[in-house]
DNA sequence: TCGATGAAACTACATCTGTAGTCACTGACG
DNA sequence: CGTCAGTGACTACAGATGTAGTTTCATCGA
């Protein structure tokens, strides 16, 4: 059911999450300091999102507010179920055993999922 | 510089990760197995592989034969790394956070996970 | 009241993706 | 030596995506 959300799109969602509502040009403004597009850009992906529902309007006078219909944590949940499904089989462990041989884990992550899992067993 | 391979073509580059080469046939009839398209779909898939250079091809006769020229280790580590950093920041743990709250982790997965961190930090 | 300004809506367009049909060529078999 | 089956090459086409310009409409300030 979860709309599918581009990888531009995502960037303008990303802003959003922070804080909301906000009008086009406001999100627009913030997404362009990191991307390197138009205000114009900006103000399609949100419509798109609008048109997916993922994102709500509001009037306000003459402009809308946009917020994000779709929770941060839902939607990274999804896309990652998605990713470890697809292509590690569904299994977490392959996923990590992977990054750790690639050299992606720092001792530093070695011990923050650890400290993790521990506190999930009780 | 990892080419870009997309859902569709990562499915036909699972069954040549399995066994290579293989005719485009050999191919076609391995992913129809799974997926459900035409023969002619996924020649074309391979024939954008191969443009790509994600697959190289060999002639064989009158055909071609098709192997991976991107081993699946390092497709995987590209794409993971990839994914951890647009979506957390490039950290493991929370994406691990996230699959553990949402229930994706079963206990067993976390004892295999602590094996391997354990594994890890010998 | 009228024009300037700013916002949303509409339009544009090349490329990528998913999905597949058709054409042309070549080698094997009769 | 000619024909047919099997291959790869070429063509197709709609929808998604990245990227942005143009038009229209309302409103606020002069």
């Amino acid at each position: 059911m979860t709309e599918r959300i581009s990888d531009a799109e995502h960037a303008v969602m990303e802003v959003l999450w922070k804080r909301a509502p906000m009008t086009a040009t406001e999100v627009a403004e913030q997404v362009v300091e990191q991307k390197d597009w138009s205000l114009q850009t900006v103000k399609t992906l949100l419509s798109r999102l609008a048109a997916k529902a993922v994102v709500g309007t509001e009037r306000d006078g003459r402009r809308f507010l946009y917020s994000p219909l779709v929770e941060r944590d839902a939607y990274l949940t999804g896309v990652s179920r998605n990713f470890v499904d697809r292509l590690f089989g569904g299994k977490v462990m392959p996923l990590v055993a992977h990054l750790a041989e690639a050299d992606e884990l720092s001792a530093e992550d070695i011990r923050e999922i650890e400290e993790l899992l521990r506190e999930l067993k009780k």
